[in-house]
DNA sequence: AAACTATTTGACCAGTTGGTCATTTAAGTC
DNA sequence: GACTTAAATGACCAACTGGTCAAATAGTTT
């Protein structure tokens, strides 16, 4: 074991109770009371941990990004047709804003919040939101022109779209329950930009849905 | 004159300072001691007009709502290709996330706060987006089908994608500030869902653009 | 058992939060 | 000028905010 006094709660753990919070609450309306009593540990420790309410918003907000962005990363990867890649790709961001209490998107929530004001945080925000529109503008780029498949749009026009159905979708899903419904309407929205991803092969993918869920 | 001492500020001038406070800042970050001094008015004023700060900011949201549905109904009203009012809708709604700093759409931004815990504001907000929806879709519905100007997707379900891809395109404004550029992107994207209406006529109708400005 | 060290802890702080209320003030009415 | 009415005000409150720090604690190493 290390030196010292041995800490009752990893720092990971911690981070992660942060997240949570941070995510469904907002900045300003989590409290570092709150904090303290889902994590367990003394006021004091948290700050000696991460030094300011601020900065261990930093550190989760930077544990979310860095999550889904490894969802990204692990789809391209493992999928080598892009258009396939693409359809993975929705289907896994569909999938985490159906988990979570459909809680939204932590980035598009933090931008909303007043926590805007910090610049810091902004370049976060603006940085993680651009460096997932530039991944999927790649990914379509690289879908062949001579195939059915073929984009109704420049690349990065059609991933700017994307990204805004994604937020709205993130947004529209904590009001509008009917999950079934939305995903239709998705599913024939994105088909547009990608015609022929037709009804058939998204109802077919939908099978492989679990083993997507990041 | 009314009986009693006059008071300094009219009650809707008052509303009106709250919905820009409680637009930008939010619910939480916005204190009584920021309302009164954006009002000039003493707190207990504040108080004895509005009895609580929940109560003050359900009123300045159902102000906000109401000032974007009454822009809606006046399109309706003045405007009688179907077609076209659906046009004249969007352009209003992207006037309005393009002006006002930025700040996105007052109902989203709430739904986004933690203040979706409260059932009162939280019916206040989904009810909102489900008028905006409906409207949407019954003036898609009347377009006829025998048109160039035909919808690719049953109206409701495009009324609902369309209102995705406002509150998504209000979310991007907030970091990416080439208005010019997502509007192109989205005029494309509408334009699937209308493919009558292609660019030639966005820009056409572009010109008419600060008759619009709500 | 003593020394070392990293974590935990309780007590404490000044500033702010939403909210109350009796009193004062400024007008119109008689 | 006295009366009425409604708005304005200052003083006040308990609870909570983010944040600090010296002291206590629980392990490992010597």
């Amino acid at each position: 074991m290390s030196i010292g006094r041995p800490r009752k709660i990893e720092p990971e753990v911690v981070l992660q109770r942060a997240v949570e919070l941070f995510w469904r609450y907002g900045y300003e309306a989590t409290s570092m009371a709150d904090l303290v009593k889902a994590t367990g540990l003394h006021k004091g420790s948290l700050y000696q941990l991460y030094g300011s309410k601020k900065q261990l918003f930093i550190a989760a907000l930077n544990l979310y990004i860095q999550d889904v962005y490894e969802s990204v990363q692990r789809i391209e990867r493992e999928t080598t047709d892009p258009a396939m890649a693409y359809h993975e790709i929705m289907l896994m961001i569909i999938n985490r804003l159906e988990t979570n209490d459909c809680q939204g998107c932590m980035v598009s929530n933090t931008l909303n919040g007043n926590t805007l004001k910090d610049r810091d945080i902004q370049q976060i925000l603006s940085s993680s939101m651009q460096t997932y529109i530039d991944r999927m503008a790649s990914i379509l780029e690289r879908i062949p022109v001579e195939t059915p498949l073929t984009l109704i749009l420049p690349a990065s026009e059609a991933a700017q779209l994307i990204m805004m159905l994604m937020i709205g979708m993130g947004e529209h899903l904590q009001i509008n329950k009917d999950k079934q419904q939305i995903r239709t309407a998705l599913a024939l929205q994105l088909n547009c930009l990608i015609p022929g991803f037709d009804d058939y092969l998204y109802h077919q993918s939908m099978v492989a849905d679990t083993a997507v869920t990041g």
